[in-house]
RNA sequence: GGUGACGUGGCCGAGUGGCUAGGCAAAGGUCUGCAAAACCUUGUACGGCGGUUCGAAUCCGCCCGUCACCUCCA
């Protein structure tokens, strides 16, 4: 048996390819991080679940993987073409708003929001990266990187900054196919104005800026590095010279991702990254996700429960949500669906107790289930064929529900084992944070008030005064509480609801 | 203007020359005091117009529409 391959789109050729790593059975992986001025929004996570879902679907073949994303903790600027007669500093935009206005400094600013990157990076169950590295924890490595650049000549000095010779380097332009600046029309805003700049595409490496609200000393003088420069060196560094993937979102293949594959292979005169994987961006009811639409939603806000003005969705459906459509198309999504995948939670969470709990029968599925197990792993490594492998999911779960009344050893062990791959390559059984709203006496409180309804309703059931009954039934549901009679009594559980959306239902 | 992607039933979304994708919603049924859940059944769609072919949602051409990137948004 040969094992089995792994083949995903490459936008360097534009064609899906196996996957071959330098060095056979191991997989060097780069996925590039957020800027953390502000919560991280649904976008920026469908982007880190392409790289989680890489990174699952690569052990469960076995491919040791090293897996490197990085925190981008210096504001980098809103518009280069102003940048240099003083732009925005993103950070220093997001500090001066409304939100940003109880931190002391923007470094305490993006401490914050990094913080709660890694907060909803753990609900929506993703795996944490072996190395995370944050730009301004390498500004050493980034300086002695540009310098090496100017060394080589690739980079020379302006009053402004460093920038990087794009004529220096033939490949320039090839992942993004923008390889003439001439395409650039009267729709493009004006490159950045800098006399001394040799080319109108050359790009920063380093700005000088003594008033930028974060600075460091270099060579010349105070100020920070080029964006772009960041995720070059922090690769180098954690992944060597040369990495097999490099991930991020749609946006990144020009410029960042094109300026990062510059500065890299002028510096190692290797190639950098054999394969780039770009994740589409994604919308929001049919619309593109902004501010200022009112559509941009964040995980924070989504998965917080109710009291705290969340939303109080199922972190696991959220996760399936993100992941249901193929990270190369465009995805649009709605609540509509999000209700859909609440169902497929329970339904996914209800064929583990059967797997675990039912009692010992004669049912004959483990075969339905194997090749269930087989397809959704087939479908992974077929380009992540996330919609493809949820149907298979849905079909396991379905065929493993029909057992609850009886399973058999042998497909008990089937049923097990499907489930365990579906832990282990979509990650959506998260049993550790599945009960995460902490049981607080409120929740106490409103069970007994509950418990205490259903066993009056119980007594007018068996007195057979069904009509008090079902008015119990109506008040508990009026209570947000859903209802269900089964051979060892009353069941009850809150109604899944979507906060804000669903109001009223 | 340049480059790329996409248009599939009420909705979300696979497929990419002939063979049921799947789900949500809906309808009917089994079960139940009634429900809910679960299970079973039902649904013939591929933007438009031409062309290639025995046969096209699938290939080719044109058109229409949507979206993205083109110097710092994942």
């Amino acid at each position: 048996m040969s094992s089995p391959v792994f083949r995903l789109h490459n936008t360097l050729s534009n064609r899906i390819e196996p996957v071959e790593p330098l060095e056979p059975g191991k997989l060097r992986f780069y996925s590039c991080g957020p800027t953390v001025y502000s919560y991280a929004h649904i976008g920026n996570f469908r982007t880190f679940l392409t790289a989680d879902l890489i990174v699952r679907t690569a052990r469960e073949i076995g491919l040791e993987t090293h897996y490197v994303s990085n925190i981008t903790d210096v504001g980098h600027l809103t518009e280069d073409d102003v940048a240099d007669s003083g732009g925005e500093d993103r950070m220093a935009l997001a500090l001066s708003s409304k939100e940003g206005k109880r931190f002391a400094n923007v470094w305490d600013l993006a401490r914050f929001y990094a913080n709660e990157l890694l907060r909803d990076w753990s609900r929506l169950n993703m795996i944490e990266p072996d190395v995370r590295p944050r730009a301004t924890e390498h500004i050493a490595q980034q300086i002695r990187t540009v310098e090496a650049l100017i060394d080589s000549g690739h980079a020379y000095e302006t009053d402004s900054g460093v920038y990087f010779s794009v004529d220096a380097f033939k490949d320039y332009g090839r992942l993004s196919g923008n390889i003439s600046g001439d395409n650039l029309s009267e729709t493009t805003r004006e490159l950045v104005v800098d006399d001394e700049k040799r080319n109108v595409r050359d790009f920063a490496l380093w700005k000088k800026d003594p008033k930028h609200l974060m600075q460091w000393y270099s060579p010349w003088g105070w100020g920070f590095p080029g964006w772009h420069l960041e995720c070059s060196v922090m690769a180098l560094e954690y992944l060597g010279e040369q990495i097999d993937i490099h991930g991020g979102g749609e946006d990144l293949i020009f410029p960042h991702h094109e300026c990062e594959i510059a500065q890299a292979e002028s510096y190692s005169g290797k190639q950098f990254a054999r394969y780039w994987v770009h994740t589409r961006f994604l919308q929001v009811e049919g619309e593109k996700m902004a501010k200022s639409k009112g559509n941009f939603l964040t995980v924070h806000e989504l998965v917080s429960d109710a009291a705290s003005g969340g939303r109080g969705i199922n972190p696991m459906a959220l996760r399936l949500s993100l992941i249901s459509g193929h990270y190369r198309k465009p995805y649009n999504f709605t609540f509509d669906t999000l209700r859909a995948n609440l169902k497929h939670i329970e339904r996914l969470e209800q064929s583990l107790d059967v797997a675990r709990n039912a009692p010992s029968g004669t049912s004959d599925v483990a075969a339905r289930i194997t090749a269930a197990s087989e397809r959704l792993l087939a479908a992974m490594l077929d380009d992540l064929n996330t919609p493809e492998a949820i149907a298979a999911l849905l079909d396991g779960i379905k065929t493993i529900l029909t057992c609850k009344d009886g399973i058999s050893d042998e497909d008990r062990s089937a049923a097990q084992q499907f489930l365990s791959r579906v832990d282990s390559v979509l990650g959506i059984i998260n049993e550790e944070g599945s009960d995460s709203p902490e049981s607080s006496e409120e929740d106490d409180e409103f069970a007994a008030t509950i418990e205490e309804m259903l066993d009056r309703r119980q007594r007018a059931r068996a007195s057979r005064d069904f009509a008090l009954a079902d008015s119990i039934r109506n008040e508990i549901e009026e209570m947000g509480v859903e209802v269900m009679d089964s051979p060892d009594g009353a069941k009850w559980k809150r109604i899944t609801s979507i906060q804000g959306i669903d109001a009223g239902e």
